[in-house]
Order: C-alpha cells, then structure tokens, then sequence
DNA sequence: GATTAGGCTTCG
C-alpha cells in the first residue's frame, strides 16, 4: 500500500529537512567546578612549593584575576621590570613571578627573558578564552548533546589505573565495562546517585557510586556492556573492598560496548579530551568484553517474547502517558511485536491523558499497560507522547486483582497481562529517554515504521474534544483552535523541529505564505485504496474527452436497459446534427423510478451538467467495440447535481451491467460500486509556512484540511461560495501585503511523521485536528 | 570538601 503522506510530500516536491540541531555541549568538570561564585582552586607541584592556578571564566561571576593586577605587555619586559602586582597575558595568565634573562634566547631569538614561577605569590590565572573554541552560550546547551572533543589540547594528559590496581584513599581514572547499574535516583541528601559495576582486562569488578545534582551528569548508560571512562574518582574501602566515589572535577563519558558501534562518547560535559589513546583504549576493552561475554547479542527482549512473571528490560516508543493517582502513573508503550499472551486494554480520562487515551482495536496485543510507581513517577514527568524510551526491570504480571486505582474493577478475573515498574531500585529498576539516532532506536523505529502511520491516529479522531476555552492563554484571540484530545502544553517550533520523532505536538504560531495561492489548485482527488492524489482536470480536457466520445456514440443495445433517442439538428453551418441516446436501467423501471439513474451517450459536457441540474444522476457513457463503457475516467463518471465524482484509473474495473435489486439511495458510492468503480474522494490539499519566535516550519494541510475550513471538499469542487469560504479563511489567516504583527496567531496541533523520499528518509508536519475559529461562514 | 548509597525483585 502506497503511502499517501509520501504523495502529499511529492506533490509538493518539497526539500525541506529535517534539521537535526547538532548536539549543545557543556563543560567537562575537568578539575573545575564551574559553579556560579565558587571560587575553585586547583594545585599542581612546582618544587618545594603548591603553587594555585585558577580557572579564569568571563563575565561577573566565578574567578577573576584579582583587580589590583595589571597586565604587563610581553615586549616591555626587562630584567629591570618591576614585578609587583602585574600580570602577564598569555594563553595563561600568570602573578607573582620574578623575570630572569632566558638562557635560550640566543639560539631561540624568542624573548630575551622568561618568567620565573615560584614561591608564595606565584600564581597562573588560566583564562575561560583558552577554552572558547569549545564554548557555547548558556542557552544553547543541553543534556543530550554531544561534547566537542579536544583532540589536540594538551592542558590535560590522563593516566588510567588498572582495576586490580586500585588502592584505597586515591583519585584515580579509570576506563572499565558496565557489568550492571542503576539509573540516577534521587538520594535522601541534596544529589542524585547511580550506581554502576565495571569491570576491565583484569576482571577485577569495581562498584562506583556517583553523587551528582543533576541527572544529565550522570553516566549516560544504556545497556551493560556500554563503556565507561571515569575521571576523577576516588577509591574508598567498603566491606573489604576498594570502590569508587566521584569527586571534585569528576567527569564521565559513557561509549556503546559494542564492537564495531561508532565510537560516540555520551556526556553532558562541554568538551572533553579525546584522543587515539582513548579510542584504543575502548576498541581493546570492547574486544575483551565480547570474549567474556558481557555483551548480550539480543539487543533487548521484545513484546512478542515476553511470558507472565519475567522481570525484562523494555525498549519501546511511548504512546500516552496518563496519572492514575498521587503514586502511580499510567504508560502506553508499544515496540512494534505483538505479544503471544494476551494483553490488558485500559482506557485512560481524555482530559488528563497526553498523547491518545484510547487506542483502535486493531493494535491488540501490541499496546503494553505500564504502572510506574512511587520513585519513579518522577521520572515520567519529563516524558512525552512520542519519545523512545527504555524501561529496566519491567514486571510482567497477570493484571487479575492488582491494578492500581479505580482499575483494580476492570482486572477481576483476567490473566491478561500488565507490566508494572514497582518501587525502589533494585536491580537497576528504571526509566530513561534514549537518543533518537541510537542503534537501538533505529533498529525499533524501522520496526514501527511498518505500521501505517496514521493507523494511531484514527482513534483520535474519534475523540474530537474541544480544548476548553479557559486554557487559551490571556486575552490572545487565536483565529484556529484545536480539537485534539491531547492535553500537552504548546512548544516552540524549534523545539518541534529538533524533537525528529513520530507524534503530535501543540504549537502556538502565524501563518507566513501558503501555497497553493489559486485555491482551486488546493482541491484534489484522492484514491482511498491506492492512495494516488490527483488534481482535479480542467474544465477544457474534460470537454475534450466528452467530444471525443461523442464520436463513439453509435446505437448500441443492452439487455439491462431500454434506450431511447433524442435527435438535435446542427446548430450553424459547420456543425453535424447529433444523436443523444439515453439508458434507463430495467431494474429501476420494474422499481417504478427509473429516472433515478440516467446513462447519457453523445452529450457534451455542457449537456451532461445541464441535464445533471435538478439531483438528477447522469452517468456518461461511450460506445467500444459493440458494447457500453464508461468514458476514461479522467472524466467524471457520475454527475448529480452540481456535483462531479470521479473514478481511480488504477483501482477500478469497470463493468456496465444490470443493477442490483433494491439498492436505495442512488449516492455515489452505491453507483460507484455498481459500476465497479473505485471513487476517489475529494480533498484538499495546501502548504503552510508556520512561523514563531523560534523558528520556521512546512506543515501540510490535508487529512484534516476540511476540519481546518469547516467546509467540505466535494461541496468546495462543485460551489464557488464554499471555495470563497476557504479563500476568505486564508485571507484572515494571512492576507496578502499583511505583516507579521497584524497577522492572528494560530493554535495548532501538528502530526510528525516519517516518508522516504528518493530513498532519503525526512521529517513532514501535517496540521491535524485543527479547525478555523472566528467568523466563520456555516456552509 | 558535608550528605546521599553501599545492587540482589513486587503494596499496587
């Protein structure tokens, strides 16, 4: 089956893509703390004597160089130089030296001098601007980016200890294999804390136990076997044996364990050292593990394995998410198997439910029931609808008599199961977002990818709920309001761009161009069946084909339907007189209407619309070798009233043959499918240039572009006030010549999906469940 | 330079 959002991107032929913002970056503890205001100190040895250097960062806060200083220029300084409260500007700032003729300065032709670092008042200020290379604005970074890597510094070289070599009461780094972890959790005191088990060449395993604010500086581990390098940790005895404790500076990037995985060093920190060492280091380490087996060969158990009673770890795409009470949260789940024991279906409240509360039949056995309880509630807040996530030591259970809230009345007595994530965190139970471009994710997503994409959303459209007018935001006038049942706060269209998965989003934005500008071109005719979109022909090739099968109008009898002749005489010189012959079908004379269907030969178009005034059905037909056929059916089949319907070339398979018995209403579809002809609906199509603060986005008008207009397409082809309503909709949407400022602002909800174009996978929105709110005409 | 945790299954 073809995939009609893949038709309504080629009709557009757009090149937009999708533009993965690359991964923000953040600082490596790297022996600073980069706190605001905290003055951090390190030491490194110069002799006999500590001598500090401090991290020197821009702006008002952290460490400056201390204001009594001033800045001595290297080509003024002599031996007879005074000294005293003045500094040097090099990549380092340095205080407190003495200045002594360089011995070199002969050979080198450098600096006659050189600065003399010791004592009490020797001081080196390292400036934040020997960093900027790898420096982005605050804003611009994030948890989930990739640091830059500083191949070549040369500020830091790492020795790396051994597992087995370990002593107590030492800050150490390590590399070593993940054997087993937690994710963070929050701990009684101020931090987060995870646990982990690594292991190395010298099979020695190691716990560590990381305390760390925030949970994006904690090891980002998704599987064991993943590989660690710890920097900056500190051994400590416990229960007889050395484990490790981060510390001051400590930093931590986490690599797939996989052999032959891209090498793509997982941290939150901004920048951090890398280089062929390194690279050999983790190469070696994950050809050791895959000797040892500590790497699993099955990425993880899908649905379709799971078997009542297992504790697992689940990979899947998150459906919806919905409260059950103050302790338990309610997640739908699904990785694209289907489940061989049966699954327990729940139907969550519309308005506390973000993504869809029900979910269509057909997806039985394939939507998981997840409980999330107690610590880990917190977890699920960051989660939306969408995201791929990562579920450690899920619990599957028979759901019989154990459901959490009002639920425990819809589980009496059935087996089907339900998973729970229960409370604590034993055996490293947890939740986590994985990055969309992991392998694991790729791998599910071509999975999902299966599925039609709009198979989820047809639930939703059953679900047509008002958002309530209290939610718009202040006295804003929103010239579109959605009608989703998603109850998810609006993002920015960046946000909405950057996010590259499969889901719907609420976004507040203006209308910046549309296309098409000549409306009429926005109707199209659409295959249900083969998905094929076409436009509407014009008038003139319709025409054309109603003269050329005037041609082929000779008498031809059918045992279904007696015929009878109208002769018209020329109508100028040039002109032939013509036949018209019309078909009545027998069955409807024994049913006493017989008018209700008429087979029309050797009209022309006008002719058939004239006749078709007054709801009567027309239908045109030609004659082909002896025998009765429809006209190609680039022309319209069945003309009734005003109205034209049209037939699919590639679905159809005509057959002019005697009408069923009793069949009723003459609509089109019934005449459709008594001429084995596949209709093709009407439907509109636009393109939308959606602007906000952030940024800009393409999203298509098309599944619910009727919605959106409150019109229907088939009355839009056949009326021209109905293609003014459209037209006027656009007008106040964005009016030729308007500026942005005046333009409405639009609440809208966007559906993401995926389409192959050219081979090439991209990113397209469409405008879904979204209707035009003010003055709007009633058609 | 404190404190947190220190794996080892579930209340629902």
């Amino acid at each position: 089956m073809r995939n009609p959002y893949n038709l309504v991107n080629k009709l557009f032929n757009t090149s937009e893509k999708t533009k993965k913002k690359k991964a923000d970056e953040e600082e490596e503890g790297g022996g600073f703390k980069t706190g605001e205001g905290k003055q951090t100190q390190r030491y490194c040895s110069s002799g006999l004597h500590v001598m500090p250097v401090q991290l020197v960062f821009g702006g008002t806060s952290g460490t400056q160089v201390p204001a009594h200083l001033t800045r001595l220029p290297i080509p003024l300084i002599s031996t007879s130089t005074d000294c005293s409260d003045k500094t040097v500007k090099d990549v380092l700032e340095v205080a407190g030296f003495t200045v002594g003729n360089s011995p070199t300065f002969q050979k080198d032709k450098l600096h006659p001098c050189n600065l003399h670092l010791s004592g009490e008042q020797a001081c080196i200020y390292v400036l934040s601007s020997a960093f900027s290379a790898v420096s982005l604005p605050a804003n611009k970074r994030s948890s989930s980016a990739a640091a830059k890597v500083l191949k070549s510094s040369k500020v830091s070289k790492y020795t790396y200890t051994r597992l087995s070599e370990l002593k107590p009461g030492a800050v150490v780094n390590v590399y070593g294999v993940v054997v087993f972890f937690k994710q963070p959790f929050m701990s009684k005191g101020t931090d987060y804390c995870s646990t982990l088990k690594i292991t190395d060449q010298s099979n020695q395993k190691v716990s560590c136990t990381i305390f760390c604010e925030k949970p994006e500086d904690h090891p980002r581990i998704f599987k064991t076997g993943d590989i660690v390098r710890l920097h900056r940790v500190k051994t400590k005895l416990f229960d007889g044996a050395v484990s490790l404790l981060n510390t001051f500076g400590f930093s931590v990037v986490t690599f797939d364990g996989a052999e032959g995985a891209a090498i793509i060093p997982r941290t939150a920190s901004r920048s951090f050292h890398f280089n062929q060492v390194d690279q050999q280091t983790v190469e070696e380490l994950r050809a050791w593990a895959a000797t040892q087996g500590l790497i699993s060969s099955i990425s993880w158990i899908p649905l379709s394995a799971v078997q009542p009673k297992v504790y697992f770890d689940l990979t899947c795409q998150l459906l919806s998410k919905a409260p059950v009470d103050s302790t338990c949260v309610l997640l739908k789940v699904w990785d694209g198997t289907r489940c061989t024991h049966p699954l327990m279906t729940l139907s969550t409240e519309p308005a506390v439910t973000e993504g869809t509360s029900s979910l269509s039949k057909e997806r039985d056995n394939l939507i998981a029931i997840v409980f999330v309880y107690d610590d880990h509630v917190e977890g699920t807040r960051k989660l939306k609808p969408g995201d791929f996530i990562r579920i450690y030591n899920l619990h599957a259970l028979p759901a019989a008599g154990r459901l959490p809230g009002d639920f425990i009345n819809q589980s009496e007595g059935t087996d089907k199961l339900v998973f729970h994530l229960h409370w604590g965190t034993s055996f490293g139970r947890g939740i986590r977002i994985l990055p969309n471009d992991s392998q694991d994710i790729q791998d599910l997503k071509s999975v999902l990818e299966l599925f039609p994409e709009d198979e989820l959303n047809d639930s939703v459209l059953l679900e047509v709920w008002s958002t309530p007018p209290g939610t718009l935001d202040g006295s804003v006038e929103y010239a579109t309001e959605r009608r989703c049942a998603h109850n998810m706060d609006p993002v920015p269209l960046a946000q909405v761009k950057q996010a590259d998965l499969f889901g719907q989003f609420h976004v507040k934005a203006q209308l910046r161009s549309y296309q098409p500008l000549k409306l009429y071109q926005a109707l199209k005719l659409h295959c249900p069946k083969c998905n094929f979109i076409r436009d509407i022909p014009d008038g003139e090739t319709v025409a054309d084909l109603f003269s050329e099968a005037s041609l082929k109008s000779g008498a031809t009898p059918v045992p279904w339907a007696i015929s009878g002749t109208v002769h018209l005489p020329a109508e100028s010189h040039n002109s032939c007189s013509r036949t018209l012959t019309f078909y009545q079908s027998r069955q409807l004379i024994t049913e006493g209407r017989p008018r209700d269907l008429v087979y029309l030969m050797g009209a022309t178009l006008q002719e058939t619309k004239k006749l078709a005034v007054g709801d009567q059905n027309i239908i045109p037909v030609l004659s082909l070798g002896g025998s009765l056929t429809l006209l190609p059916l680039s022309a319209p089949f069945l003309f009734q009233g005003r109205k034209q319907f049209y037939g699919c070339s590639q679905c159809s398979q005509v057959c002019l043959k005697a009408l069923p018995e009793g069949m009723g209403m003459m609509t089109e579809k019934a005449v459709a499918e008594a001429l084995g002809v596949q209709l093709l609906h009407h439907s509109l199509l636009m393109k939308l240039e959606l602007q906000d603060e952030t940024d800009m986005l393409q999203a298509f008008l098309w599944r619910d572009a009727e919605q959106f207009f409150q019109v229907s397409a088939e009355e839009a082809a056949a009326s021209q006030e109905v293609q003014d309503v459209i037209q006027q909709t656009m007008t106040r949407l964005c009016s030729a010549g308007s500026s942005m400022t005046e333009r409405p602002w639009l609440h809208l909800c966007l559906t993401s999906y995926q389409v192959e174009d050219n081979g090439q996978k991209k990113t397209c929105y469409q405008i879904c469940n979204t209707a035009a709110t003010i003055n709007q005409p009633r058609c």
